[in-house]
DNA sequence: TAACGAACTTGTCTTATGTCAAGTAGAAAA
DNA sequence: TTTTCTACTTGACATAAGACAAGTTCGTTA
């Protein structure tokens, strides 16, 4: 129950003094959670969120043909959460199940309506996180219109190649926009260059 | 300068007294703005927001190749930013255009950080909107994963067939994710099914 | 040990979409 | 009016990726 990775992140998304860093961290409660457990579950309220300190987490959904899509992928120090559900009050539109143990630290929806209106460092925290969320959902929404498959598999195997060695090769296809089957040959492809 | 379409929009974006929905709307300034105009540059650092009452405007950028791509289409009731330049005070890697002759209500980065601090009703609605932005980024990228060219123009011709009044078809093509040429088949194939 | 199933690979064929180039139409400029 | 430009369309061909089906590999269960 190490918090200095949260530490850390928090101050990399909202610059901030160690001991304000400190003092939010300490809302948060360490969790250890094994391999396959469900952090968010279609259908049901998020009214949990959750840092993943060390491991990996996946986000998907079906489409209407029933197809496990991949939406997300967490790895290592990264706030693991449905916000839309989270902060509305619905239903969540996607499930979240860990695909490695995980050291976690969680917060519950109480507390951090709590942190909002008492921590104005929390407030800005929150904004910063939805805004670099919003900026790497449309990154990633460019470069399904720019880039080919291979493209952004070559850049996933730069910037998260841990995940390859947790999550299913078909439901990276899935995150990717490709299906397994393209995946596999470009894998080929890319063995036969290097 | 008819306050009511603000009023409403932020209303539906988060719940309020219509008193408290006036006073925010009180802290934004009507602005006619002509047809071609940019709200925001590329490069410089985007220190306004501007709300659309009425009109169609377009966000875009140059991928490496130097083509022209449009992200975000926003017309009639609209919130227009970029709010990873505008909160992080970085110059924005995207420009915005009028592409008709727009009704707008305007902010400045200096009263709206006013606005967040004096009025929770205020902080709460940009969270909201926050929230909302990154759920229908998040539901185009799955568009772009899930579904065809075809589909994702007829949904868009659905949910906002007035944007084709003032937008050309190769802008809107790079929006949809293809090229001018497809558009223009798809578009053909549409007329005869009709 | 054998049987099974999930993950992954590979072959063959199809399809959506891209590329490039030529052509049309209409608005704006000369 | 003629010219020019831009948006748009269309044809011919190329390519990325999907669909489907038949393996292969490997860990788990019986």
């Amino acid at each position: 129950m190490n918090q200095q990775p949260l530490i850390n992140y928090l101050q990399k998304v909202l610059p901030m003094p160690t001991e304000k860093a400190e003092q939010i961290a300490s809302t948060l409660q360490y969790k250890f959670v094994p391999k396959g457990t469900f952090l968010i579950e279609e259908g049901k309220v998020c009214d949990t969120s959750y840092f993943i300190a060390e491991g990996c987490a996946r986000m998907y959904t079906n489409d209407m043909d029933g197809n496990d899509v991949t939406t997300m992928i967490f790895s290592n120090a990264m706030f693991a959460n449905d916000f839309y559900s989270f902060f509305k009050r619905i239903p969540a539109l996607e499930s979240l199940v860990t695909m490695s143990d995980c050291e976690t630290f969680f917060i519950s929806f109480e507390d951090l309506q709590r942190n909002f209106h008492t921590i104005p460092e929390f407030r800005e925290f929150g904004r910063m996180m939805l805004i670099n969320g919003s900026f790497a959902l449309k990154q990633r929404m460019l470069s399904m219109i720019k880039q080919t498959g291979e493209q952004r598999y070559a850049h996933l195997m730069e910037t998260k190649p841990e995940i390859f060695q947790h999550i299913p090769l078909k439901n990276i296809a899935s995150y990717l926009g490709i299906t397994d089957t393209s995946l596999s040959r470009i894998r080929r492809d890319f063995m036969r260059k290097d």
